[in-house]
RNA sequence: GGACGCGUAGCUCAGCUGGAUAGAGCAUCUGCCUUCUAAGCAGACGGUCACAGGUUCGAAUCCUGUCGCGUUCACCA
C-alpha cells in the first residue's frame, strides 16, 4: 500500500528535478513533534546545500507547491528548517474507511509460495520443570513466530529437547533408589515437577555421599569423582548408549511424565509448537556430518582422534567437534539438528534460534559451521539472542532455590488479578468459571507484556515481590482499554455509516495517525524479531484512545454523522488491539 | 587478558538506520466518578542521556578511548 509519505516523497522529488534539475535528494518526511503545528513534516536542511536556498525560502516553495499539488495536504507552515504539513481530515476519514474494511490490517496473511522459517525456541532439559527464563523464552518465540507470520512467511515453530545425557541419568537413578515406584500420578505431582523433585534428590544424596568420603579422610576432588551415585549414574549414562532396555524403558517413562507436564505449563503459557525434535535422534546424524565435513577438508582431526575446526582466520579459535572418543558433544549434536530439519522440511528458507546470549559465541561458531559445509540456508539463520532474567538478589540459582517456577509464577499472577479485580469490585455476576477465564487472562496478560516490552537483548529484573504491575504501562491496562471500547460498542444499534465530511478534532486525528503507521511497525518488529516495537505501539495506541475516551463523548456527539464517526473510529481501535495483541499472544477479555 | 552486549529521571523502561525544547510508567504531590467501565483522565515534581574526545549545519543516536555492570572464551550443555 501506499503511504501518504511515499505519495509526497514522489511530488516533491518531481518538484525538486524540475525547479533545480536535482534528482535523487534525500527527503527525509517523518511526523510533526508534539509541540509544533502540522502532521507530517519534511526536513528541509539536507536540501540547502544542494539547491543553494534558504529554508524559508525552499520551505515555502515546497509548501506552496504540496498544498496546490496535493490534494491531502492543506496548508502549511516553516519553522527554522522543518516544513511542517497539515494533512486534510478527508485523507484520515478515508484511511479509516479502508482500515475498517481490510481484516487483519497491517498483517499480510502467508501464500503458497511464502517463504519458510523454522523457529525454535523453549528448548528445556528433560530433568527440571520450567523457570522464569524458560517464559522469557516461550514467550519472544512465540511472539517472534506470530510476528513473522503476520510479515507473510510461514512458520514451523520448533524445539530441541535435551533428552540425553549424564544429568537424565541421574534423575533417573535417584527415582530407582528412593523412588519405591511412585509416580506422578500417585503423588499428584505434575510431571516435570515429580521428576525435578529426584533431580534434586540426587544432589542432596551425592553430597552427602561427597561428605561421608571427606569425612573417611578422602580429598574433596577425590570425594566427588568417587561418590558411588555419580559412579553409578556414568555406568547408567553408557548401559543407555548402548541400548540397555531396562534403562531405555526407564529413561523414556520418565521422559514421558516431564513432556506432559511440559504440555501443561505450555499450554497455560498459551504457546505451543508444530515440531519437537529430540538430541537422542539428532546427534548420531551430526557424527555423521562432521565425517562428510572432515572428506571435504573442512575440519581436522588431531593426533589424540579428536575432530577440529580451525576458526582463527575469522578471529575466533579452533573448536571442538568430537571428543577423542568419538563421542558428540553439543556442537555436534546442533549441527544434525539443523540438517535434519531442513531433510524433513526441504522447503525451509531460514531458521532463528530463541536461546539466551550467553551463547552468543556458540551461535556465532555454528552458523560458521554451516555455512563452511556450503548449506544454502546458511545464510539466513538467526540467533534470537537474548538477556537473562535477574532477580533482586542476582542470577538465578537453582542450587539456592532462588528459581522462580513457571507454573509458580503463573498461579501467582492469576491470583493477583483476582484480588485486584475483587478490590475493584468488578467480580459481582460472575460465576467461578467466569472468573478462571477472566483472572487468567488478565493475569497471564500482564506477564507477557511485562516481559515483551522490553528489548529482548536487554536484561530484565525480575522483582518478585513488587511483582508485575496491573496500572500504567501494562497488560491489563491494554486489555481494560479494549474492555471499554466493548462497552460502547455493545450499545450500538443499526449500522454504522462513515460520512467523509466531517471535521476531526485533535484527539482523533492522533488516534488516525498512529493506526497508519501500524503497518511499518509490523514490518519492523520482524526485521528486527522484536516484540517490544509492537508492545510499544500498542501502548502508545491505547493511552492515546484513552485521552480521547475520557475527553471527547462519543454517545454525546453533537450528530448522528460525527457519533457514528466516533464510533468507527472505536471500532477501529478495538481491531488494531486485537490485531497487535494476538502477535503478542495476549488474550482479550471483553469486559474487566 | 581477548571477544560480545549493556549504561537515559529515585526505580522500571521508550527513543538509537543523526534533526526542533530527551519521553512514558511506577513512586511523591494536585485536581476529576449524579454523562459512554476511575485497572482511567488532566496536571506538578523529577535529566551533566556513564565520562572524555572526534565527525557534522545538527549527536542520547555514528566513530575512538576510558570507566562500570553482565556474558563468554571447556574433550559441559
Amino acid at each position: 500500500m501506499e503511504t501518504l509519505e511515499h505519495v509526497l516523497s514522489e511530488s516533491v522529488t518531481h518538484f525538486l528535478s524540475d525547479r533545480f534539475g536535482l534528482l535523487g535528494l534525500p527527503l527525509e518526511f517523518q511526523p510533526t513533534r508534539k509541540d509544533f503545528e502540522g502532521d507530517i513534516t519534511l526536513v528541509l536542511f539536507p536540501l540547502l546545500k544542494l539547491t543553494h536556498q534558504n529554508p524559508a525560502v525552499l520551505g515555502a516553495e515546497i509548501g506552496a507547491f504540496l498544498e496546490e499539488q496535493s490534494p491531502d495536504i492543506s496548508h502549511y507552515n516553516v519553522v527554522s528548517g522543518f516544513l511542517n504539513l497539515f494533512v486534510s481530515d478527508r485523507y484520515y476519514l478515508s484511511f479509516l474507511e479502508g482500515f475498517l474494511k481490510t481484516e487483519d490490517y497491517g498483517h499480510t496473511a502467508p501464500v503458497g509460495d511464502s517463504p519458510t522459517i523454522m523457529v525454535e525456541f523453549s528448548s528445556p532439559n528433560t530433568n527440571k520443570p520450567l523457570h522464569l527464563g524458560h517464559i522469557r523464552n516461550n514467550l519472544l518465540g512465540h511472539s517472534v513466530s506470530k510476528i513473522l507470520e503476520a510479515n507473510g512467511n510461514h512458520v514451523i515453530k520448533t524445539q530441541i529437547i535435551n533428552d540425553r545425557g549424564i544429568h537424565i541419568c541421574k534423575s533417573m537413578l535417584a527415582w530407582q533408589h528412593f523412588g519405591q515406584g511412585e509416580t506422578p500420578e500417585s503423588t499428584s505431582l505434575k510431571g516435570d515437577q515429580f521428576v525435578g523433585k529426584y533431580y534434586v534428590l540426587f544432589e542432596i544424596k551425592y553430597r552427602e555421599q561427597v561428605v561421608g568420603l571427606v569425612a573417611g579422610g578422602k580429598s574433596q576432588e577425590e570425594a566427588e569423582k568417587n561418590a558411588p551415585l555419580l559412579v553409578e549414574a556414568q555406568q547408567m549414562l553408557r548401559q543407555w548408549e548402548n541400548n540397555y532396555p531396562e534403562i531405555r524403558k526407564l529413561w523414556s517413562q520418565m521422559n514421558q511424565w516431564v513432556y506432559k507436564g511440559f504440555e501443561a505449563t505450555y499450554k497455560s503459557m498459551g504457546v505451543d509448537f508444530d515440531s519437537y525434535y529430540y538430541e537422542s535422534e539428532t546427534y548420531l546424524l551430526g557424527k555423521s556430518i562432521i565425517e562428510e565435513g572432515l572428506n571435504k577438508g573442512v575440519f581436522f582431526r588431531k593426533e589424540d582422534g579428536s575432530v577440529w575446526i580451525d576458526l582463527r582466520d575469522e578471529g575466533l579459535d579452533e573448536k571442538l567437534l568430537l571428543r577423542s572418543d568419538g563421542t558428540a558433544v553439543y556442537m555436534t549434536q546442533d549441527i544434525g539438528t539443523a540438517n535434519q530439519r531442513v531433510v524433513d522440511h526441504p522447503q525451509v528458507k531460514g531458521m532463528v534460534y530463541t536461546v539466551g546470549n550467553e551463547q552468543d559465541y556458540h551461535f556465532k561458531v555454528l552458523f560458521l559451521i554451516l555455512q563452511k559445509l556450503g548449506y544454502s540456508w546458511a545464510d539466513s539463520l538467526f540467533h534470537l539472542s537474548y538477556g537473562m532474567v535477574d532477580l533482586p538478589s542476582g542470577k538465578m540459582k537453582s542450587r539456592e532455590g532462588t528459581v522462580v517456577d513457571a507454573d509458580d509464577l503463573i498461579e501467582q499472577m492469576k491470583n493477583t488479578a483476582g484480588s485486584i479485580a475483587a478490590e475493584h469490585g468488578k467480580i459481582e455476576g460472575l460465576d467461578e468459571e467466569q472468573r478462571n477465564v477472566l483472572f487468567q487472562k488478565i493475569g497471564l496478560g500482564a506477564l507477557k507484556y511485562f516481559i515483551l516490552k522490553v528489548d529482548p537483548k536487554k536484561r530484565i529484573l525480575f522483582d518478585p515481590e513488587a511483582s508485575v504491575d496491573f496500572n500504567g504501562n501494562t497488560g491489563p491496562f491494554i486489555q481494560y482499554t479494549y474492555a471499554r471500547i466493548q462497552s460502547l460498542i455493545r450499545k450500538v444499534e443499526g449500522e454504522l455509516e462513515l460520512h467523509l465530511d466531517v471535521s476531526l478534532v485533535d484527539k482523533e486525528k492522533e488516534i488516525l495517525k498512529h493506526l497508519s503507521s501500524y503497518t511499518e511497525v509490523v514490518k519492523t518488529s520482524g526485521e528486527q524479531y522484536s516484540p517490544a516495537l509492537v508492545a510499544n505501539y500498542l501502548y502508545d495506541l491505547v493511552k492515546l484512545f484513552n485521552s480521547f475516551y475520557q475527553n471527547v463523548s462519543v454517545f454525546g456527539a453533537r450528530d448522528q454523522k460525527l457519533q457514528s464517526l466516533r464510533l468507527m473510529l472505536c471500532q477501529a481501535v478495538a481491531n488494531n488491539i486485537e490485531s497487535a495483541t494476538s502477535l503478542l499472544g495476549i488474550d482479550l477479555p471483553d469486559s474487566m
